[in-house]
DNA sequence: ATATATTCTGTCATTTTGACGAAATAAATT
DNA sequence: AATTTATTTCGTCAAAATGACAGAATATAT
């Protein structure tokens, strides 16, 4: 099934789960900013996460991994499932205005039942590598884009409230897991993890109890190569351990920063 | 409205959330045991995690509250979202197994619709204190009963998996947040929650090392009073100071066991 | 050769941890 | 009334982890 193929069929109860969406907050570093992919849909201002409903031969998980997929072109992505949220008429008022525009502009819009009815989301948080990424905006959606955290543009739905809950569960999560890995590239330098570790829990660390902390944690190993940036010292290259930080993965890890 | 016609109201498609379910794994300590609130349904061998449906008036927490005051009486309860369930036929065996149970009894049984389509469930774990509970059967139940986790009778469904992913939650958060003010009557002694402590960790704590640490962390406090336990040495009460309670509900706290 | 910006390495006092043993106490037993 | 038993409670010490801090090395531009 081609990809538009799959996203038009939407709203087909036969094919799709009602009242269950699934959204997810896809966090890229880049440029020492902590990035989320939104997506901004046809005729509209505000925009939303990555976001799809569920096939009825597939599991929540699958979904998401599908969403990601279908944004990114990534497969196999690190995905965490991290908070549901249902509550009436969270989403009635922005659907209500995308069903107008739908209209409007003589398009094909969701079915009153899909929109009116009370809506589940299960949001997940997918951690990339900004610089694999390419983005394909999806068949619904006029724009695709990479926003700062911190500067997010107005978003749809409870949608802001999302990305902040994916936020806490990311700065809860990065004590217990090796996040690192997913959202550089494979070789980076220290003074890049050390930035990646600061944006995300917002706040400084020293630098050298920072290295001093992660190198005794074995889990990241420097390599024999430096990277030129120009007119200062050449940062030595490192990259993870993988039996490290799969064993991170399995059986947690504690990095407290 | 009366509880029982609350509940018998489910499936019904203009009152509740299709495809959407609420289970709540309601946790309890008891004899220096951790235990769980579990239901039988009606003319079933296998058990199941207290559960209910949302209604389209509520959020999914008001639901997950709701079922915890159907069970034991208890309102206002410490109530943790940990996450959500769903793959195709997940449910669909046992559910059929439940139809014709209900049908060779000459009961009215849950419709199709309801059974055959693709089921979500929205996980919560809730925290009580053992001693205020009175447990309340519903109305498609023969039993409702504490079981301890470590030796669980047969689980219908994947509640089985969804009682250890609680679990892991659970030890994930009493890193977190102190715990438990919610499990231990308002009066405790050291030993108690030392022991509750090593049950939900699953593994022994040296008590000085214990004591040391909670106490330096100032969240408990050593009452005037102690507590008579027959041919040993009395034991102090302790109580939980509130302010600080909520102070590490809202801010997290670290005690690393 | 010098200036500038950044990377990298090392020390020290303080705090926290983990592993121990021994004294105190309430009731039952002799 | 002394002793035994089971439990609670208090204290020490060496090792490890933490937090605060300064200075040397290096790549290029001037």
């Amino acid at each position: 099934m081609d990809t538009n193929e799959l996203e038009a069929s939407y709203f087909d109860e036969r094919l799709y789960v009602k009242n269950v969406a699934v959204d997810n907050v896809i966090f890229g570093y880049h440029d020492r900013e902590l990035k989320v992919l939104l997506q901004r849909p046809n005729f509209q201002l505000k925009w939303t996460v990555a976001g799809g409903y569920v096939r009825k031969t597939e599991s929540i998980e699958e979904a998401a991994h599908n969403i990601a997929f279908l944004r990114t072109g990534l497969k196999n992505l690190f995905l965490e499932q991290f908070k549901s949220f249902g509550s009436p008429s969270r989403t009635k008022d922005d659907w209500q205005a995308i069903k107008k525009a739908f209209e409007n502009a003589g398009m094909k819009s969701p079915p009153d039942s899909w929109i009116l009815d009370y809506s589940v989301s299960i949001a997940f948080y997918t951690l990339t590598d900004f610089s694999l990424v390419t983005v394909q905006k999806g068949p619904f959606d006029e724009a695709l884009d990479w926003w700062p955290v911190t500067q997010l543009p107005p978003m749809m739905f409870d949608h802001a409230y999302i990305i902040e809950e994916a936020l806490k569960a990311l700065r809860r999560d990065i004590y217990h897991y090796p996040i690192g890995y997913e959202l550089l590239p494979r070789k980076f330098t220290l003074p890049e993890i050390h930035s990646l570790y600061e944006t995300i829990l917002g706040k400084t660390l020293d630098n050298r109890n920072f290295t001093r902390k992660l190198m005794s944690s074995g889990i990241i190993k420097k390599l024999d190569e430096t990277r030129n940036i120009g007119a200062h010292r050449s940062p030595y290259l490192y990259k993870f351990e993988k039996k490290k930080y799969d064993a991170a993965l399995k059986n947690g890890i504690f990095l407290g920063f």
